[in-house]
DNA sequence: GTCTATAGTTTGATAGAC
DNA sequence: GTCTATCAAACTATAGAC
């Protein structure tokens, strides 16, 4: 791999762990290079941060992009479920959790700004996408009808809720992450089931 | 006030804003004083972050705490939706949750680890009151028998990801925060009471 | 308690030799 | 492209006058 790209992959470690106050000599270290070297290949920390970033950020949409699309003729059930474990599968890896968090305490505003709009904006697409299963479900009657958009905005709660869940309890903390996942997956889906 | 708590006050303010990061001349200038004064009132910067960070957690959970305890009486869906919004409430000002988002985030690696161990005793005796209230309405059969943990797991992540929410979409993003709060309540207790 | 002066690091970044 | 040398700025913290 060439210099540049490995840059950016240590790069990356390093924000997962320490945000964006991982500094140039920390980032020159890994790479087995001097400060100033990095300059040869990057403008200034701002602009390796930034590709860094916006790397991460196209990844995880595209894939999760393609993963619902795939799913919107399944059957519904299914396709929540499946796309639940999508992303949490997709964050499983706790480094991937704590990156997406550091995001939002960019101590740089412009870039802060630039990622957040980056964010906001691919997630509209996400969030219509789930919708339309949702409207399905609903359709077909296998989603109870009562439970119209409260249901989305519980689903997309819950996901949120599961993964703060499992950046906060490690190893030692006395719950089995496996049970939790599955728990909350089997609970919220008897709740808005129709089948009951 | 005296000048002690009056530089506690404006770090809380900073560290909401900027976490472990937040200098002591930020500090200073907020206080106006110069920064060397700051040390007559206190050791070093860990010691003044220390106490910022020891007080907001004792104040939560002492809060939290007591509000639960007064719910074990109280009928089951009023006394879940009461902490639910009560957690919610107490998180309203934005501020808040950053504070708390910074907690997992400082960069010096012991105050983190302290901290964290903190809360995790704390949230430990929460659970527990949580659990009886589930319990409590399980046994009463308000709350569907085949509930059972998924339930509760189901609620502290939808807290969770309110939370989230809540710090996610600002006002333009054009997402009505109290239309969202009271449909995730209201599909979560259709989903998992007995009646219906 | 508050100040000035200052030490000693570390930061992001540049100049210029090789 | 990589280095040494160096810069200005910001950092935590201390010494000592008032």
């Amino acid at each position: 791999m060439d210099k540049k790209n490995e840059i950016l992959e240590v790069t990356f470690e390093l924000f997962t762990e320490k945000g964006y106050q991982a500094s140039m000599s920390d980032i020159a270290k890994k790479v087995k290079l001097k400060t100033p070297s990095l300059y040869s290949h990057f403008e200034n920390k701002e602009e390796i941060m930034d590709i860094v970033i916006r790397r991460e950020i196209y990844s995880f949409f595209t894939e999760l992009e393609n993963k619902l699309i795939s799913l919107l003729d399944v059957e519904v059930e299914k396709a929540l479920r499946e796309a639940y474990f999508f992303i949490l599968d997709y964050y499983s890896d706790k480094g991937r959790i704590r990156f997406w968090r550091n995001i939002s305490l960019i101590n740089n505003l412009e870039l802060r700004e630039k990622s957040r709009e980056y964010i906001q904006k691919r997630e509209l697409v996400i969030a219509k996408l789930t919708k339309q299963i949702f409207e399905k479900g609903t359709r077909e009657k296998i989603i109870r009808e009562e439970c119209s958009e409260g249901c989305f905005f519980l689903y997309l709660a819950m996901i949120q809720g599961v993964l703060d869940g499992m950046l906060l309890y490690d190893d030692n903390s006395g719950i089995d992450m496996e049970v939790f996942i599955n728990g909350v997956w089997n609970s919220y889906w008897q709740g808005i089931s129709s089948g009951r």
